[in-house]
DNA sequence: GCTCAGCCATACCCTGGAGGTATCATGGAG
DNA sequence: CTCCATGATACCTCCAGGGTATGGCTGAGC
C-alpha cells in the first residue's frame, strides 16, 4: 500500500462516485477503479459497496476512511513541520509536559520564566516518551512527565511523588471510603491518555498487574477532562494524581487510596551532559523553590 | 512522497549505511541512494549528512525520523484494525462531542442511555465539522457541538444558548468586573482548540472581529484545560462557555461579560430524513428533559 | 606516504506497473 | 421501454523504479 492509495481512497470516499473522484484526481476512471480494487485486495476487506449510481462506504470502509485521513493529515503536518524546522534558526526554551502535571505548580514555573526578558517559551503537550525524543531532537529543553525512562542521553530527576486518588461518580458504593486496589478493580476502569503509549495509563495498568489484579478497561480517553466526563457519566472510575482534584467537577468525588505508597512521581527530564544555559539555571532555581514549597506544605 | 520513501528512509536512518540498508530492503544500493535523494528534494531539506563511512542524521532528519516512524506505525495499526473490523459484525450508537459541552448535562445523557440494555455506546471527541462528516459517514449517530453548519444531509437543533465568560488569571485588572469585549481585547488571548478548525476558536475570533476589535492571540492550545493552565500561568485570558466554570481551578477566576447576548449555542446534530431508531428516540426523550431542566433553572 | 577497501553518487539500461483509451455490462431515472 | 450514468475489463503506452557498471572520495592499515 502506498500513500497514493490512501489519497485515491479518501477522494473516492468523499465523492462516492469513481468518475467524479477521477476528475478531482486528474486521472481517468478505469485506473482509479483498479487502484481502489488493489487497495481492497491488500486490506483484505471490501471498503465500498458498488451500485449502478455510485458507491457506498461499508462500515469497514468508514472506519478505514477516518484513519486514512489521519494518516494523510499527519504526513502533511510532518512535511510542514520538517520544512519549518529545517529553516528555523531560533533560540528558545521549550517545555514539554503531560497534562496531568499542569494542575499544580507548573503554571507557576511558566509564570516565573515569562518574567525573564528575551526568553521565548514554547509549551508542548507531550507524553514522557515524546519528551525524551523531543529533548534528544532539541525541540524542547526541559520536560515534565510521569514515567521513568532510562535513556543514555537524558537525565531524569524525580521532583516529588504525588499520591494517586480515585475519581468516582457521585453515588458510587466506594464514595467516602479509602479503598484498596482490590476494591477498585471490581469496577470498570477508564484509562487516560489513550494514545500515544506508554503513558500514565500504563503506570496505572502496571499498578494493578503488580498486585495480581485484573481490571476491566471500559473505555479510553485522550483528554483527562474527557476521562472525568466519562466518570461523571457513570461509565467507570479512573485514577488520577492528587493535583487533579483541584479541578472540581459535578458528578465526581475523589477518594484517597488505602495504600499511601501508591504514588506517581513528577519527573523532570533534561538532556544529559549539557552545561545549563542561563535560562535553564533560572528554571532550576524556580523549580527548587516550588519543590521546597511542596515539601514544606505551603502548597498541596 | 510515498510510503516506500518513509520505509526506505527509516531503514537507512537506523543503519546509517546505504549499502547495509539496501541489503535489508532486498534492493541494490544505487536506487536506494536515489530514492533518499528524491525524498530530500521533496521535503526540501537535508535529512542526512554524508560521509565516507556512512551517513548521519541531521537534526531535521532526526525530527523527520520520529514522525516517519509514527506514520508507518499508524499505517500498520490501521491495516490491522481494519482487517479486524471487517471480521467483526457489531451494532452501536455513537455520540460525538466537542469537549466544551462535556461539562454540563451531556454526562447525564450518557448515563441515561447506558441504563438501556443492549446498547453499546461509543463516545468520540470531534469538532462540530468532524461530527457532520462522522454523521454522514455513519460513524456517529448524534453529535453535540457549538457551530451552526449548513449541510443538506444533517439537521441541527440548537438545544440552548450558553453565556460566554472570560477566564482570567487571579489578580488580573479585570477581576471582579463585568468587562466588555473592548476591555478584553486589550489583553493577550489564548485560543482553544488549536486544531482542527473551524471550531469554537473561530467563533471567538469572529466575535471580536464583528465588534471591529483586533486581538493578540498569544498562544493556542488543543485541550481546554491546557488553555486554562496557560491562563493560570498568566500568559493571557481566554473565553469559555459558562458550563466550564463548574470546573474550578487555582489561579483562575471567571467573570461574566457586560454583553449578555454573547452566547455560544449547544447544537445537536443528526442525520436528516432518518426515522429515529428506538435508541435515538430514547436519546431525544432524555435530551428534552435535560433542556427543560436548564430552561427552568434546575441546572445552570 | 601509499595502497586498498568501503562507501555513496552517477550513467546507462530494462521492464513492470501506473495511467491511458475503448468498450461492455448493469441498473436506475424519466 | 429507452437512455444515460456509472463501474469493470481488455488492451496499450510509456515512464519511473530497480538493476548493473563504474567513478570519486576518504579513512584505515601497513
Amino acid at each position: 500500500m502506498e500513500l497514493r492509495h490512501l489519497r485515491y481512497f479518501c477522494v473516492v470516499a468523499e465523492e462516492l462516485n469513481l468518475t467524479c473522484a477521477a476528475e478531482r484526481l486528474h486521472m481517468s476512471q478505469p485506473p482509479l477503479s483498479r487502484q481502489i480494487k488493489q487497495l481492497e485486495r491488500e486490506v483484505g476487506a471490501d471498503l465500498f459497496e458498488r451500485g449502478p449510481r455510485g458507491l457506498h462506504l461499508t462500515a469497514t470502509g468508514q472506519f478505514f476512511q477516518q484513519h486514512a485521513l489521519q494518516i494523510l493529515e499527519k504526513v502533511d503536518a510532518t512535511l510542514d513541520a520538517t520544512r519549518r524546522m529545517a529553516r528555523s534558526k531560533r533560540v528558545m526554551f521549550g517545555i514539554g509536559f503531560v497534562p496531568s502535571v499542569f494542575y499544580g505548580q507548573l503554571p507557576l514555573l511558566v509564570r516565573g520564566l515569562r518574567q525573564k526578558d528575551n526568553v521565548e517559551l514554547t509549551l508542548a503537550e507531550l507524553t514522557t516518551v515524546q519528551q525524551i525524543q523531543a529533548l534528544k531532537a532539541g525541540r524542547i529543553d526541559i520536560g515534565f512527565g510521569r514515567l521513568r525512562i532510562d535513556d543514555p542521553d537524558v537525565e531524569q530527576e524525580a521532583l516529588f511523588d504525588e499520591p494517586i486518588m480515585a475519581a468516582l461518580p457521585v453515588g458510587h458504593p466506594l464514595e467516602g471510603t479509602t479503598p484498596t486496589l482490590e476494591e477498585l478493580a471490581a469496577y470498570p476502569l477508564i484509562l487516560f491518555p489513550a494514545k500515544p503509549r506508554p503513558s500514565l495509563a500504563d503506570t496505572i495498568l502496571g499498578l494493578f498487574r503488580r498486585h495480581g489484579l485484573k481490571v476491566n478497561v471500559m473505555q479510553e480517553a485522550n483528554e483527562l477532562q474527557t476521562a472525568l466526563g466519562l466518570v461523571a457519566s457513570d461509565i467507570g472510575i479512573t485514577l488520577v494524581p492528587e493535583q487533579v482534584k483541584r479541578v472540581q467537577r459535578d458528578g465526581i468525588v475523589y477518594v484517597y487510596l488505602a495504600d499511601k505508597n501508591i504514588t506517581s512521581p513528577v519527573i523532570c527530564s533534561r538532556r544529559k551532559g549539557e552545561a545549563p544555559s542561563p535560562i535553564m539555571q533560572e528554571a532550576n532555581a524556580i523549580l527548587e523553590v516550588l519543590v521546597e514549597n511542596r515539601r514544606s506544605g505551603r502548597y498541596p
